[in-house]
DNA sequence: GCCGTTTTCGGCCCGACTGTTTTCAGTCG
């Protein structure tokens, strides 16, 4: 856990804790203060170093969570979080694993009971002591009963480059039902978040319960959570999925409310308030004078497009990477959003493995493969020894020289323009472990951190991108999701000197890295650098998922010219040749 | 606790589903 995730995982059971307690309002300004720091691609202890106004600049965050902020980091503890877990000394986190038990279930159930723990929980609703507990009955105990093992399993969150594949299925699945008329996924899936929560599809259908049936009877369900008219949950191999049927003339309007994000969405219907209108999943609905609390009450506007829902708001469509709340309901009332980058503006890859390191393919294989996927150009960048590369991995000096030669051997035949490169290893005191003579006669130098990838990385990084042959910085942050957060870096300094030095930033599109993510990519093209998206592909069957590093970089806003490689190959050559 | 293109005070997104309730609270997205 990075440090940011510490302090927004405390922020977090700051709002649960005074949940349970029944405290209004303040859990969600926790919450919308924890979600923005964990985002925050810098590190927030430098920001806490330098005072709480400075912690203050955060969306979200006021006078006293940063006060809160600072005294965490100073102190490692917050004083009033301490008394609160002292009042109510609960497994927080496990127990509102359970389906359907939340911060108010836990707090009525250590008072009634001193439930603390998920053992508890399971020995009280064995024993028929939480359908005794007022407000509780035999089906809440029966459920708890049912989700303790799931809750149990520690669940971390779907790579979206697993998850997507998997929604695309069941959305093929459901488009095939006959009284099926539209159908799409939604949510993080369709925001190309790096990792999915659960998958989200949408149906438009005039027959709502048959929908419903067929998304329960499907052959990969195997426990239904609920299912009611017109949604319904399952959970299916390890993962929730999430149906809803709308009637199809309201699928624009549930398409943008179930896409979200849900900071998007509130930001969109605070805008709606501003003009009397309010905005659901059924629609816009013009409410001056109109009394009624129906939820389709008053005149509506727009519903059966998405398009027409944003320009009834006074919007342009915006494409779903954006819907983050960063700012693009603003650009998209001015008109000012960007022209964002398109997976076909791709004309090549320049970080890819062969088997002189531990790619699976050789030179001319991944060169053909490269051809074959469409590419103008490619870059074969092995590694090389130093900091990180271990079992042999990394290739010597002497014997990239002989690489050097067979890559210009290949690249003599090939229809496609090919760079000889390295990926050679930024040491943590920010040193390039390979001769000077060997880079300078190579095309192409990616310099990637693979070892000590904890604490503050920026001097590191900033060191490497002023170096006179790195062209490329390799997965800047060294980031494995789910496994471990990479170095924490301050996006704007290092980006700033990577401008000055034509060194380029990657988004490494690699689905367990998205090194850098797409808030880093935007401030780091605020900042003026330009980005590169590769693969570091270790296969030709690997060239595919440059599309994943295309949306993560429309994450950060990115438009076409912001894009090393969106340009010719003697366009490369220029940008590289120093 | 945060925030402001009416506000430095008075608001705070909206709805489905479930279970436990005779009208609502909690959870979830």
């Amino acid at each position: 856990m990075s440090r940011n995730d510490e302090i927004a995982t405390e922020l977090e059971a700051f709002a649960d804790l005074l949940e349970a307690k029944g405290v209004e309002y303040k859990p969600r300004a926790y919450r919308r203060a924890a979600e923005n720091i964990r985002e925050y691609p810098g590190a927030i202890e430098g920001l806490a170093a330098d005072g709480t106004d400075a912690v203050g600049e955060i969306d979200g965050v006021g006078d006293a969570i940063s006060a809160k902020v600072v005294e965490y980091v100073e102190t490692g503890e917050i004083g009033e979080l301490a008394e609160l877990r002292a009042e109510l000394p609960v497994d927080m986190a496990a127990l509102t694993a359970v389906e359907g038990v939340g911060p108010k279930t836990v707090g009525k159930l250590y008072d009634a009971l001193g439930i603390t723990t998920l053992d508890e929980l399971e020995a009280a609703a064995e024993a028929g002591d939480i359908q005794d507990v007022k407000g509780f009955g035999a089906k809440t105990e029966q459920n708890i009963l049912d989700n303790i093992d799931f809750a149990r399993e520690a669940h971390e969150r779907a790579l979206l480059g697993e998850a997507r594949p998997y929604g695309e299925e069941i959305r093929d699945y459901l488009a095939g039902v006959d009284t099926v008329d539209r159908c799409a996924l939604g949510g993080s899936i369709r925001r190309w978040k790096p990792t999915i929560g659960d998958v989200d599809v949408l149906v438009g259908s005039d027959d709502e319960t048959a929908v419903v049936d067929a998304f329960t009877d499907w052959e990969g369900t195997d426990r239904v959570i609920e299912a009611g008219e017109t949604k319904a949950s399952v959970r299916a191999g390890g993962v929730r999925v999430d149906l809803r049927v709308v009637v199809p003339e309201e699928f624009g309007a549930a398409l943008q409310y179930f896409t979200g994000s849900k900071a998007h969405n509130v930001a969109v219907r605070n805008r709606a308030i501003e003009r009397d209108l309010k905005v659901n999943e059924y629609g816009v609905f013009d409410i001056e004078g109109i009394e009624d609390d129906d939820q389709r009450a008053g005149r509506l506007v727009a519903s059966e497009t998405e398009e027409a829902v944003y320009e009834a708001l006074g919007m342009e469509w915006m494409p779903p990477e954006l819907r983050e709340d960063r700012g693009e309901v603003a650009a998209a009332a001015a008109g000012e959003l960007p022209a964002l980058l398109a997976e076909g503006d791709i004309r090549g890859d320049l970080h890819t493995h062969s088997d002189w390191s531990d790619g699976g393919y050789s030179v001319a294989e991944m060169v053909a493969g490269a051809t074959e996927f469409g590419h103008d150009y490619i870059a074969i960048s092995d590694h090389a020894t130093g900091p990180g590369m271990v079992g042999g991995v990394g290739v010597p000096d002497d014997e990239l020289w002989d690489e050097l030669d067979e890559i210009e051997a290949v690249a003599a035949d090939a229809e496609i323009d090919v760079f000889a490169g390295v990926e050679a290893n930024i040491a943590p005191d920010g040193s390039i472990s390979v001769d000077d003579d060997l880079l300078a006669a190579l095309d192409i130098v990616v310099a990637s951190p693979h070892a000590a990838l904890d604490g503050d990385g920026t001097d590191r990084l900033v060191a490497a991108a002023k170096h006179p042959h790195v062209d490329v910085i390799g997965h800047p942050t060294g980031r494995f999701l789910n496994r471990r957060p990479g170095l924490d870096v301050d996006i704007e300094r290092l980006a700033s000197v990577a401008a000055d030095h034509g060194t380029a930033l990657e988004v490494n599109a690699s689905p367990s890295r998205l090194d850098l993510s797409g808030s880093a990519v935007k401030q780091a093209i605020e900042a003026g650098a330009t980005v590169v998206i590769d693969t570091d592909a270790h296969g030709p069957g690997e060239f595919e998922q440059i599309r994943y590093g295309v949306h993560t970089a429309r994450r950060g806003w990115a438009e076409p010219d912001d894009v090393l490689n969106t340009q010719s190959a003697d366009a490369i050559r220029e940008f590289i040749h120093d």
